[in-house]
DNA sequence: ATCTTTATGGACCTATAATATCCATAATAG
DNA sequence: CTATTATGGATATTATAGGTCCATAAAGAT
């Protein structure tokens, strides 16, 4: 039962799994108290997912600074700043990676350069990419929308969160 | 030469080629006089993909009202409507689907409980996603971050990179 | 010192999405 | 009727996400 091409099954565009656990297990280590260490055990049995697993993203987080890590017993994970210095987007850029979210597919294909062509008899065509003040119309509106989107993730911390979650409580 | 889970080549959370093509499609036939039909085969070799390929994506955009297609000889593609009209997220939308960016992972989770613990001893977990009046912060603030993004690509429209491109002209 | 607990990182595996190709069919102009 | 062009089904290939296993290192407890 494979779904085709029609069908698509379009799930590209999305968030990874591993960012939400991310975001859940930095959101658990902020509310254990100062000082004390969550061990993965913890943190895979809270979240439902395999100890082997979150290592690995608990360990991209350690080696970003956003955690700290100790081994031993009593050890585990804690905050390596406070909750109010680490934004949504300091942790998804840990998982997630640092690569723009639209990259020119064919910077030789025939479009490209008639995309160019206003003034490029003069110099050469690959030299626009340098300069800042050519740049290309789509990449820009699609590097907009990616700024747009980061600085929003870049306002809001973990603490934030917390905050809001504890003044609410949901009134229903 | 595999890369592993430490080396990890973080990809993620990118737009796919397709939408790429779908973009830069759309764009030449844009430019294309009004009332002539655009080939598949003078589509694909300007973009520098295949032709079946760029079929099946233009055939999506048909399916949602971007473009026209006619069969035949002297057939081909053209806007369905005028370019003012296509934003951006029209044509993105098309190639990567209407799903948010960010999922819930696991509501049945531990924590995704402890989140709503606060009053969740009167009613049953599972109904506090429906009410708007009570939802997580997290999934608010990943929800936000895509709007932010989401909007800046409604305002942005084809006919406005056609008209900057034609009037800026790259002062340098 | 030795044992136990806990994180680390390398190697490996599997499922699925992204990308791509091929071909039979339908529709249209001339 | 014929040449041309888009459509959609079936299939193949490749890369990435997601997950497991194990040997090793580090630190506390005995
Ligand atoms: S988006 Fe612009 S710079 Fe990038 S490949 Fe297309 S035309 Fe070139
Ligand atoms: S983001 Fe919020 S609603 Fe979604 S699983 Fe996590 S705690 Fe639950």
């Amino acid at each position: 039962m494979k779904l085709y091409f029609n069908r698509w099954k379009v799930l590209l565009m999305q968030f990874s799994k591993s960012t939400g656990y991310a975001l859940h297990a930095i959101i658990h280590l902020a509310r254990a108290e100062r000082g004390h260490h969550v061990g993965i055990k913890e943190l895979a049995a809270l979240l439902g997912v395999s100890e082997s697993y979150l290592s690995k993203i608990m360990s991209k987080l350690r080696q970003d600074g956003i955690v700290r890590a100790m081994t031993g017993a009593s050890g585990g994970y804690e905050l390596a700043k406070s909750a109010k210095l680490i934004t949504f987007f300091d942790v998804i850029q840990v998982v997630e990676g640092r690569q723009t979210m639209y990259e020119c597919f064919n910077m030789d294909s025939l479009q490209h350069q008639l995309f160019f062509e206003s003034e490029a008899q003069a110099s050469d065509p690959s030299e626009h990419h340098e300069g800042q003040n050519c740049e290309c119309l789509v990449k820009k509106v699609m590097d907009g929308a990616e700024q747009q989107m980061v600085h929003y993730l870049q306002q809001h911390t973990i603490q934030g969160v917390l905050d809001s979650a504890a003044s609410k409580k949901c009134t229903k």
